[in-house]
DNA sequence: CTTGATAGTTAAGCGGGCTGAAATATAAAG
DNA sequence: CTTTATATTTCAGCCCGCTTAACTATCAAG
């Protein structure tokens, strides 16, 4: 019998942040990238494509905020502005091909110690672990729609 | 069969990154507090006490920035300096308890979305997660150790 | 006691992000 | 056409954290 989930979880994610945090913050400093800049790309990949003031208010800033940060994402190359035909005050989002890179190597910088961690499993508790995790992206997926 | 367990910790910790960043952010724009400072309060946290020094190695800055960034944290009263009598070039840094609490509060921050999702699991779920979770728990003490 | 190494602090300067307010452009209503 | 609302941008001013460099305090070796 294992512990509640509620102490696991606690235990797990207090791992998980000491790790991903640390190795999230070198990698934007090697990078010479802000953590409010990952924060927005990772917010623009996760939406698809929004408008300025959504982005603000996903991230809790106003939009004059958003508008320059933006700015400075464009500027790198990173994301695009275009404007929405049916209505010309709005503008649409997206990443370039480099922006999606970045979220990718931001993921992959945060979540490596755990990659390292799973290969050291025997394939027994592998096929156990992956198939808890499936259960929590499934009802997390479920959740969100 | 479960999809292999490299692929599902990637899609895992997609889904964890965008929650727990997201809220953590949110959290600290809420309490006032930047992300270096609750990282830094993180690390005291986790290596019980250090030096000023190995603070700043562990954030990846110089040890100037730790310690300016140390002296917030002693205005506010979440941490303390005190120096080492066997050596008086050292210091320590430990959290007060105030400092704890703000760690604690971060991470309930942080995984308050996970608990909901938990909660809707069905019991024998709960179980299978809990025991996964585990193992990995498990593993990442040993590699740490 | 002097020399040199080590740990930490302080100060100046730089760039970043945030806010509030003003400005611009577009759309919708009367 | 005028008025009002909406989406975004620009600007000034502020605070924050980082770095380099200079400085202080302490220790250890000769």
């Amino acid at each position: 019998m294992s512990p509640p989930l509620n102490q696991t979880l606690h235990e797990w994610m207090r791992v998980v942040m000491r790790h991903s945090m640390r190795n999230f913050m070198l990698y934007a400093k090697e990078k010479n990238h802000s953590l409010a800049q990952l924060n927005a790309l990772l917010r623009i990949h996760h939406k698809g494509t929004c408008g300025i003031t959504d982005l603000g208010e996903e991230m809790g800033v106003t939009s004059a905020a958003a508008s320059q940060l933006l700015e400075k994402l464009v500027q790198q190359g990173l994301a695009l502005r275009t404007e929405d035909p049916s209505d010309r005050r709005n503008k649409r989002v997206v990443l370039t091909p480099a922006g999606e890179q970045i979220v990718r190597e931001g993921m992959a910088a945060r979540q490596g110690w755990l990659e390292e961690l799973a290969e050291r499993l025997p394939p027994a508790e592998q096929e156990q672990v992956s198939a808890a995790l499936q259960i929590l992206i499934q009802k997390a997926n479920q959740l969100e729609s």
